[in-house]
RNA sequence: GGCGGCGUAGCCAAGCGGCUAAGGCACUGGUCUGCAAAACCAUGAUUCAGCGGUUCAAAUCCGCUCGCCGCCUCCA
């Protein structure tokens, strides 16, 4: 209770489908597990909703102050990446390499902190035959045609996580019954008999029961417990995923240790596009790549998938992403006046104005990580700020400090822009140039000033307080001045 | 059929028993302006899918109905 009250922080647990305090297991340090991507295609935006949230739980565990252990997984040894492979006329490797380059290439241009490891299934395949293994001495799989099961009717617990009865769920209805050589259909498959075709290609694993390769299920247990422990403190996922396969993870592991897999599950919703869950069979999916095609930015796309609570589902339109673009260019307008401010006389209230808004942000992530409600808060404090910007109410301590509080949020968000490039003084000499022939109604030199600034990338905007201008170009974007 | 989730202004989205139902986008009006562009300001729900119930009090709890979404096993 001592701690909970400490950290204030609260998470909603799958498991007990219920806001819980957090209490980390270790006192300042989170081991944190992610479900990663199957190294088949390109990184689409459901794993950007993933890799996004999961970051917002790990940037606000390190705000936090606890040291962030963190795993993401890559399935590299999969149906999928082997036909995929086969398709292409590549290797296995040579295949799925490319994929999870261009993965990591979407995590770090969506601002996504690196993990700590980055561990791929094919490089942990005798951990996996070594649960294989145990699982065998210890009653809980069985061997049949030279592929390993688990039996799920040993593991009393099996469904906790999603709530589901056995004795009523549909069989057969997404699988073909009559493929099946397991002993019961509801038995998942640990290590699976390689076929002729992975013979020839090499994609194979010598066990004592044969040629095999592992199943999903038994690749995430064996890296998750490598990397983390017996127990960890948080699995994150996405919804869709609870069963059968975080089900499936839970069942190996905790047959194995008698100890639970994860203290905390954290699952996000899913996105979907035209009402719709993204499948390659329903061809509605959209990549990160689709969206920096039609002149979006990771981050607008960033911004957009943190405007949402990481529970509720989003639904994904190019139109969305222009409203957020609108927002967020609403943002930027604001930062880029106060970067450019010159010192003017303090304001009285806009201290408190800070630590309003600070104090309902912290508190909104507290609550399960509620972004909306704490980008309202944001928003509230621009707009009473704004009307103090144009009057110039601010001096240089309270613009130092109005930076420093949105910096803290941006720490998590990595949404504004606050890193003002200094205005470089050609451009300075051509701003003051078109001022003087404003002053003088020489119109044409002015607008040819102006032209000149365009070209450059600046884009004058006359403000009621002088010009103030804005850069074009997307890298700089964040910098922005004011005539002095 | 089973399990889970969702339904709040034109769109998006907070609120989850009691302060005027946050905030963003769009619309409209205004301020500023040589022009342009931008910015800034102002404005919207007697009502929360529908119907009942519980309560002094419900968008919030309970029941039913309607609509939408996800999962139901050797796909990830």
């Amino acid at each position: 209770m001592v701690t909970e009250k400490k950290s204030g922080l609260c998470f909603f647990n799958t498991l007990s489908k219920k806001k819980e305090a957090f209490q980390s297991q270790e006192e300042k340090r989170v081991s944190f597990y992610i479900c990663g991507p199957t190294a088949y295609e390109k990184p689409n935006l459901s794993h950007c909703r993933r890799f996004v949230v999961s970051d917002l739980v790990s940037r606000y565990l390190e705000h936090k102050g606890y040291e962030v252990n963190s795993c993401l997984n890559f399935t590299d040894l999969d149906d999928n990446t082997i036909e995929g492979a086969r398709r292409a006329g590549k290797s296995l490797e040579e295949f799925t390499t490319e994929y999870i380059n261009g993965f990591m290439e979407a995590i770090d241009s969506l601002n996504v902190k690196r993990a700590t490891n980055y561990p791929k299934a094919s490089e942990h395949v005798d951990e996996m035959i070594e649960i294989a293994h145990e699982l065998l001495h210890k009653g809980f799989a069985y061997e049949k045609h030279g592929s390993i099961y688990f039996d799920i009717s040993k593991f009393k617990r099996y469904g906790r996580l999603s709530g589901i009865d056995l004795g009523k769920i549909r069989l057969g209805r997404t699988v073909d019954l009559d493929n099946y050589e397991k002993d019961n259909p509801r038995d998942f498959t640990l290590l699976k008999r390689s076929t002729l075709a992975e013979l020839k290609e090499g994609i194979f694993y010598e066990t004592d029961w044969g040629n095999v390769r592992p199943g999903w299920h038994i690749e995430c247990s064996a890296m998750s417990t490598k990397y983390l422990g017996e127990t960890m403190d948080i699995h994150t996922s996405s919804r869709n995923l609870i069963f059968p396969h975080h089900e499936n993870e839970i069942a190996i592991a905790e047959a194995l240790t008698g100890k639970p897999l994860a203290r905390y599950w954290l699952h996000s919703e899913l996105l979907l596009v035209d009402g719709k869950k993204m499948s390659h069979e329903t061809g509605n999916l959209v990549t990160l790549e689709d969206v920096v095609q039609r002149g979006f930015t990771p981050r607008d796309l960033r911004f957009l998938l943190l405007l949402v609570h990481y529970r509720k589902p989003i639904n994904f339109s190019f139109r969305r992403l222009v409203n957020v673009q609108t927002t967020l260019r609403r943002v930027d307008d604001f930062t880029c006046k106060l970067l450019c401010l010159p010192p003017g006389k303090p304001h009285p209230e806009v201290a408190s104005y800070v630590s309003a808004m600070e104090e309902q942000f912290f508190s909104a992530m507290d609550d399960d990580l509620n972004v909306s409600r704490g980008m309202g808060a944001i928003f509230k404090f621009i707009k009473r700020t704004n009307p103090i910007l144009s009057m110039n109410h601010l001096d240089g301590d309270q613009k130092k400090y109005i930076l420093e509080s949105l910096g803290k949020i941006n720490e998590i968000l990595q949404i504004f822009r606050l890193a003002g490039c200094p205005l470089a003084p050609s451009v300075n000499a051509l701003i003051q140039r078109r001022e003087v022939a404003r002053q003088g109604k020489d119109w044409e030199a002015a607008d040819e000033a102006r032209d000149e600034l365009i070209r450059q990338g600046i884009q004058i905007i006359d403000t009621a307080t002088g010009p103030a201008w804005k850069c074009l170009e997307k890298d700089c974007a964040g910098s922005a001045g004011n005539k002095k």
